[in-house]
DNA sequence: GCTTTAAAAAGTAATCT
DNA sequence: AGATTACTTTACAAAGC
């Protein structure tokens, strides 16, 4: 009957709206945070499999969007922190952190932990420095890593005091309010993570 | 050599009771010294043991949950405290009421660092939550007995989720099995 | 879902001296 | 640059919003 029709149509136009809605939120965020249109896509493809497999009901739409593009940042190798993500998104970190988390139990996709050598091109060159600083921090990254000093600690905190540590050794000294500002982590961690790192490198 | 096992220590012990008996927590908040009760905030009356230390929530239907102690001795200890502070107060409580432990948190210590990233590949990423930039420490969930355990860099662990003290122990076993068998131990 | 209670692990953070 | 305090995660019950 007519009133079913309308119903559907209603229903139909209310979920296509929220599809628009989410995909226009997931386009608006990316370019706030300057991820390429193929990591865009593969977050509305993400968004698009919560949505087929009802991982949004109980969860506001803007959430699972922010999730989504968090977890195709990741999936793209250019991982964003969630401070970042939080930025340029309504949803509070801790919110988005968990229906990260749900999002990608439920999906399976199954992603490794975040590198912090993932991090380092974005903040180097937010602090000017050369593509030399930059293998060496990457490089301090994997020698502390492999003494096992990276377990349970944050990546971006890792990588901001093996960038920390590189400048230094380079000749092209930042200061660690200047890397702690790009890489919104402390300067107690910093130097907390650059103590131990120049450790495991041998200097000391 | 010394086994993980022998290293466990019950840290906290959550259960549940009840008096049978409906219970006006207004009146008991005046009766009883050191109650804490915020209806506004949370229905239950918050009333701590010193000896042994722990916490009960007291609810107006009767039912109590304790937790804070450190054994489930400490719980029948807490929890005689209270029947006999509420027959004190001339409470009808039955005689003896079941106690139902729910959930039992451990810790222990592997002895030997981990590797939290080859341990999530390893154990597999479906099974695991590892995400340091939330949390330092690695969430598994097992299913044989069923607890989460969380893993540190340190190779400390937490064990929770389990109701028998036995828990636990098996748990630590298992997990020490599984990753010497990946060859992530010591 | 949230509220409250307790406890451990280790990392990060805010605030004060 | 410390020290302190506090928050993140896991599990669980309770009654009510």
């Amino acid at each position: 009957r007519l009133r079913k029709w309308q119903e559907r149509i209603r229903t139909k136009d209310a979920g296509e709206r929220n599809l628009q809605f989410a995909l226009s939120e997931i386009d608006r965020m990316a370019s706030a945070l300057g991820v390429p249109r193929s990591v865009r896509e593969v977050a509305s493809v993400i968004y698009r499999r919560a949505l087929k497999e009802d991982l949004i009901r109980g969860r506001s739409i803007e959430g699972v969007a922010t999730a989504a593009l968090y977890a195709a940042c990741r999936q793209e190798g250019i991982p964003r922190s969630l401070d970042e993500v939080a930025e340029v998104s309504r949803v509070e970190q801790k919110e988005i952190g968990r229906t990260y988390r749900y999002i990608s139990q439920e999906l399976g996709l199954e992603l490794k932990p975040v590198d912090p050598k993932q991090f380092v091109p974005r903040f180097a060159s937010a602090l000017g420095l050369s593509e030399e600083t930059q293998a060496k921090a990457t490089e301090i990254i994997d020698v502390s890593a492999e003494q096992g000093l990276l377990s349970g600690k944050s990546p971006t905190g890792f990588a901001a005091a093996a960038i920390y540590a590189a400048s230094l050794l380079c000749n092209e000294k930042k200061t660690q309010r200047e890397v702690a500002d790009v890489a919104q982590v402390t300067e107690v961690t910093i130097r907390n993570r650059y103590q131990e790192q120049i450790e495991a490198m041998g200097f000391r | 050599m010394t086994d993980p096992a022998d290293s466990i220590e019950i840290q906290n012990v959550v259960a549940s009771t009840g008096i049978g008996q409906e219970l006006d927590l207004e009146a008991l908040a005046e009766d009883l010294p050191g109650a804490d009760f915020n209806p506004d905030n949370f229905p239950g009356l918050v009333y701590r043991t010193q000896e042994p230390k722990a916490a009960a929530l007291i609810f107006r239907s009767g039912k109590i949950v304790c937790t804070g102690a450190k054994s489930i001795d400490d719980v029948h200890e807490a929890l005689g405290i209270i029947f006999e502070k509420l027959r004190g107060l001339s409470i009808p409580v039955e005689e003896d009421p079941e106690i139902t432990v729910q959930n039992i948190v451990s810790s222990a210590d592997l002895g030997h660092q981990l590797n939290l990233n080859a341990l999530a590949i390893g154990l597999g990423l479906e099974d695991v939550e590892y995400e340091p930039e939330q949390f330092p420490g690695l969430v598994y969930r097992m299913d044989e007995p069923d607890v989460v355990i969380l893993l540190f860099g340190s190779g400390k662990i937490v064990i929770t989720g389990g109701k028998r003290t036995d828990d636990a122990e098996e748990a630590v076993e298992e997990i020490v099995e599984r990753i010497e068998a990946l060859g992530l131990l010591g």
